[in-house]
DNA sequence: TGAATAGTGTCTATGAGACATTATCTT
DNA sequence: AAGATAATGTCTCATAGACACTATTCA
């Protein structure tokens, strides 16, 4: 980068925005959070919560953490928060030329749909809906949640990211509903229960439980200490295997 | 993105630049592409090929190909690009606030150190080298590498992207060298045969074969029309395994 | 004791990894 | 036929996936 530059060249300049991926379950459905857009363009219409760098000095992560704030009324030092990329179009947005840097953010089922913020208008959506094209996203957004929740389903096979779906206490059945959730498959509950609990460092018991009324309690999880799965846990082939044909 | 801007405030904006991350595979060695810099800071040391875009309106996309011919002499068409992310810390730049979107370019052994262009101190040099530290970079490329690095070993394992460090026609043992090279392991040759063949659309033959003036001549395949391995070529654990305790 | 939810065990098929020999070509 | 490189087959073990029953709690 930063290449020979003559005394009188200028580099462009560009405005710099973050867009944010905030991923949850809540009632065992897989929903990302959008915001009602206030203003043109695309004004009335579905939108990924983000803005504009607030300061030429300020951090890209960090705006993100503003913005998760400010539009999520989420505190980011809880949540699972990674980098899925830059988008940088020249016409992603009909008023000038934008950058923005998407981030994915994971965080536990929360009840209510976000109040007591800037973006009154957030509410969550069923990613299925998003992908499927049922609603419509303003910019090039959809192309960034399709790009975060196949990061998301990838990770969940090699990482303990489902645990960041989850609160600091869950039971097996929830982790098993977050990989239903959020791969859009079922798995087989013994087949679950086998591998996860086979897989060091993914899940460590508490010792307490969990009792609801009726029905045997269940035992209750934290995430463990590992930061890979040893071994995987594979989305069910979707691609089934090749036809035999014969 | 896009916030609610008062008619007043103007989103601060950031010069570009895009940085690249050329791999290949020279004499079964993996090398990345490295550049000496001709200007502060960091004169005379070693950095990745990149530059800041032409024009406020060019696509980063196009900026990194461009760089690519100018800086490495290669064409992007016949190359496999990827982005790898964005890299913005406020301080990565001494001279003032850059926001650089890296690209990963997997490109087939080239026999010469790339000649004819700008950047004539363009030299290859082994990963190994740079993620030991043996070979300093400047500014935050060594994470840039890095991220690089670890995003190709990891899609060897689940896309046919080994195909990319070959020509349009290759051998078995062409494509094992490359996994060997990328992976810095060693790998069984029969396991690897019978599982490159395997996988459906991974390789297909081209009838043809390649004589090196002594001994079997070997079979040509050429890249499938496959997107993702299945099964996929899994890395050896170098976390072997809990060691059974007992 | 019945209803409800939590948790486990076995069998089969397939892939992973270790390992040595046969095949084809040139000189 | 000797030398060199290419290619393959078998065995064992681990994991994936299909599948049905037992355990614990509360009313």
């Amino acid at each position: 980068m930063q290449q020979d530059a003559t005394e009188s060249w200028v580099p462009p300049a560009i405005p710099i925005a973050v867009d944010l991926v905030i991923l949850t379950l809540r009632e065992s459905r897989f929903d990302v959070l959008l915001v009602e857009r206030g203003i043109e363009p695309f004004k009335g219409g579905q939108a990924l919560p983000g803005g504009f760098l607030s300061s030429a000095g300020e951090d890209i992560y960090d705006a993100a953490l503003r913005e998760l704030h400010e539009e999520a009324g989420l505190d980011g030092s809880a949540l699972h928060i990674e980098q899925v990329g830059a988008y940088g179009a020249p016409d992603r947005d009909p008023r000038g030329r934008v950058l923005s840097v998407a981030y994915l953010a994971i965080a536990p089922g929360l009840p209510e749909p976000v109040a007591g913020t800037d973006a009154s208008a957030a509410a969550w959506t069923a990613v299925d809906d998003v992908l499927s094209g049922h609603v419509k996203l303003a910019f090039d957004h959809l192309a960034i949640v399709e790009d975060a929740v196949e990061r998301a389903r990838a990770k969940l096979e090699h990482t303990p990211l489902a645990t960041a779906f989850c609160g600091k206490r869950f039971t097996i059945a929830d982790l098993q509903r977050v990989y239903e959730a959020v791969w859009g498959a079922d798995l087989d509950l013994r087949n679950f229960y086998r591998k996860v609990q086979r897989v060091e460092g993914f899940i460590e018991s508490t010792g307490t439980e969990r009792r609801e009324a009726k029905g045997r309690p269940a035992r209750l999880f934290r995430a463990g200490s590992a930061t890979a799965l040893h071994p995987p846990l594979t989305r069910p082939d979707r691609t089934p295997r090749a036809e035999e044909h014969q």
